[in-house]
DNA sequence: AGCAAGACCTGTTAGC
DNA sequence: TGCTAACAGGTCTTGC
């Protein structure tokens, strides 16, 4: 479900409800949603500071890190406006020192939060987070440059660029002409600027819009999105193209189910 | 190297 | 109406 933006919105809020606060107690209602890979123990660890990295939460401890991965239905509420106990889909409760609870909701249970004295063993097959300052154009093409990889592919991988995953692909893709199946190698290099443009602009408009809520996405307050009001492609199968008129297609690539204009998007 | 398919899960929807 | 198959914002692993 969630991808870099909507971890965006849910990490800008953990920052204003968790720095400071300290562990004191962790209820797992689901074993394989908790992984520790530490002899430490979660209580009277403190919370410093939270990062983030493509789709992983990280939340730096005084001592270690918890990182947090959504996967496709996990959801963070602080439980300042509700309570979730009790909740259908409740896989871990956090509590703190200061009484206040932290709820995992995930009903697909792929998501997973890990307790590790260092985050580089799970972040080290990450690349570089997409709306990072350390990728910049020239870096994006270069990275594109050393790659046979259908596009759509190389996107989704998180092995060279980190965050964007099946609607911003998709809607990246579009807005740019470039078919999904085309190899990164062969795209034009004015292309291949346009798409690093592209992706900084839909990504950093979608946090500002707060998230695409399609289904299940809600932030930690319980709040949806509102950018799926402006995707011009993903979920639009079936309609008009806003470009060209012709029917927008669905079709399988790279494992996922993919939007396609078959004239407005080429094939390098 | 790159790709496809299956696994991990539960719930909703499309189709017969 | 009721059953079944397909599908869903994501990785992982395995095997060609
Ligand atoms: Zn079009």
């Amino acid at each position: 479900m969630p991808e870099l933006p909507e971890v965006e919105i849910v990490v800008r809020e953990l920052r204003l409800t968790l720095i400071g606060k300290t562990f004191s107690g962790l209820n797992v209602y689901w074993q394989r949603s908790f992984r520790a890979q530490t002899e430490d123990t979660l209580i009277n660890r403190k919370i410093s500071r939270i990062t983030r990295k493509g789709k992983y939460i990280i939340l730096n401890l005084d001592r270690g890190c918890l990182i947090i991965h959504l996967r496709m239905t996990g959801q963070l509420f602080s439980g300042e406006s509700e309570n979730y106990n009790g909740h259908k889909h409740l896989r871990i409760k956090i509590s703190f020192k200061d009484h206040s609870p932290l709820y995992f909701i995930d009903q697909r249970k792929f998501g997973r939060i890990y307790h590790v004295d260092d985050s580089g063993e799970i972040l080290k097959n990450v690349g570089v987070d997409a709306v990072a300052d350390e990728l910049s154009g020239k870096g994006f093409i270069a990275l594109l440059n050393r790659s046979k990889m259908a596009v759509k592919a190389f996107l989704l991988c998180q092995k060279y660029v980190s965050g964007m995953g099946n609607i911003y692909t998709d809607e990246c893709l579009f807005r740019c002409g470039i078919h999904p199946l085309s190899r990164c190698e062969n795209i034009p290099d004015l292309k291949k600027a346009e798409l690093y443009l592209t992706i900084q602009e839909i990504l950093k408009s979608a946090i500002l819009n707060m998230g695409t809520t399609i289904s299940d996405y809600r932030d930690t307050y319980g709040n949806q999105g509102q950018n799926q009001k402006f995707l011009k492609i993903y979920d639009c199968d079936g309609l008009p193209c806003s470009v060209c008129g012709s029917i927008i297609k669905k079709e399988k690539i790279a494992g996922r189910g993919t939007h396609i204009c078959p004239v407005c998007q080429k094939i390098y």
